[in-house]
DNA sequence: AATTATTTTTAGGTAAGCCTAAACTTTTTT
DNA sequence: AAAAAAGTTTAGGCTTACCTAAAAATAATT
């Protein structure tokens, strides 16, 4: 059995060590889960004894095979939940996070499956995020990001990266919204700041905001 | 904050106490709960400090307002998620319970609240019972047991008194359902033993499933 | 009413998951 | 390459929610 804490503890080596195959430091995780070194320490050398971690003092962790699978079913669980909180019950996509840190944690195979058929198999959740399969598989997305392509290029916002609530209340103000089609302007030289435009209107964004958007190129 | 753990007591409470008016006592409640007398007392002290049960040393535990307005507030989240896991994701009535146990923990006001509009605002769960509104309010269904209404009485099957899987499955297997108009038939004065009519077929069924059954009188 | 049986509480302990403070590694800087 | 800084682990504690065994109170029986 693998506890409530357990599962958070390998979602975050999942998210923070690209799907949890490169070695991840205690003290990030610690940041991450807002706790304490030392007790990440403990945390670690449990999750080794049960397998689902590899941890070697001082080196960092990365998942086994079972740890990333465990892992994998807890984000596709905190996913489904998400497109169940828009889609069904009006949610916005910054109100999302905190309820589904709770529901992602609930055990029923057969919740998750009816849950997926009921929502009509989403491939991604709000923020643009893939649903990893009922195996544990994922697809990632395959995106550019909006600072990478040249000038002029046009496509498709497909995923935000940050997910916090104050950067998505940030898009809802500006109207970007995933699914709109954005032309790429001009890079300002001084700060880097980018000029997009959409739906008809231009928009000035920071550096910052632009590492956070990817594009599907649409032409 | 009311913790997982007490949640379970008080809702534990609510239900051996009729709405937790009346004491209850502690080897009750460590039967329901499956745990030990011991573990009771300490909870119920626990309970006790926080405002949320009167508790008297041996004589057993009532809930305050407070209490049994945190407790409803637990019932009504168990007994929405069972009409959502029945309505929408394809769950039989004898499968819900244990999903429910864990959904009634999550917390989010708005969650709740989005729920019971999305259902269509149900008055009652799979099995018939009422579902407390959001001020924790209860009304109880009216209702009589079949065992108590003279032979030839026609009613409307509103709720079952036994919720587990196998009593359940045991209402599947003989097409009871909630809802079913059933004509109440001759009592076997040996075993209280009791003929029923409904959907053009009889069944007779042993005193203690007959027990278990509330129906609505309709002629 | 006294004895026995049952129920309940108290006392002392355990595991999970967290903490602080001190010790130890690794990395960085000089 | 030594010293300082940063990161990590160990040691020892705490709290929650359990447990067992023994003591105390209530209820049932004679």
């Amino acid at each position: 059995m693998v506890t409530l804490s357990e599962e958070n503890y390998l979602k975050t080596i999942f998210h923070l060590g690209q799907e949890g195959k490169e070695a991840v430091s205690t003290n990030a995780i610690a940041e991450k889960i807002e706790t304490k070194a030392s007790s990440v320490t403990d945390m670690v050398k449990k999750l080794a004894d049960k397998n689902l971690a590899h941890y070697v003092k001082y080196q960092g962790v990365t998942l086994t095979k079972q740890g990333r699978k465990a892992a994998t079913l807890v984000v596709r669980k905190h996913r489904l939940w998400e497109v169940f909180l828009v889609e069904k019950l009006n949610f916005k996509w910054d109100e999302v996070h905190e309820v589904a840190e709770q529901l992602e944690h609930v055990k029923s195979t057969k919740l998750i499956q009816e849950l997926d058929a009921f929502l009509g198999f989403p491939t991604h959740d709000p923020h643009g995020d893939p649903i990893p399969d009922s195996n544990g598989n994922l697809t990632p997305v395959v995106s550019s990001n909006i600072l990478d392509v040249p000038k002029g290029t046009k496509g498709t916002l497909v995923q935000v990266k940050d997910s916090s609530d104050i950067f998505l209340q940030y898009l809802n103000k500006n109207n970007l919204r995933i699914g709109v089609q954005i032309t790429v302007g001009a890079i300002e030289p001084f700060d880097q700041s980018l000029m997009i435009s959409f739906e008809g209107k231009s928009l000035t964004i920071s550096k910052v905001v632009a590492e956070n958007l990817l594009i599907q190129i649409t032409a």
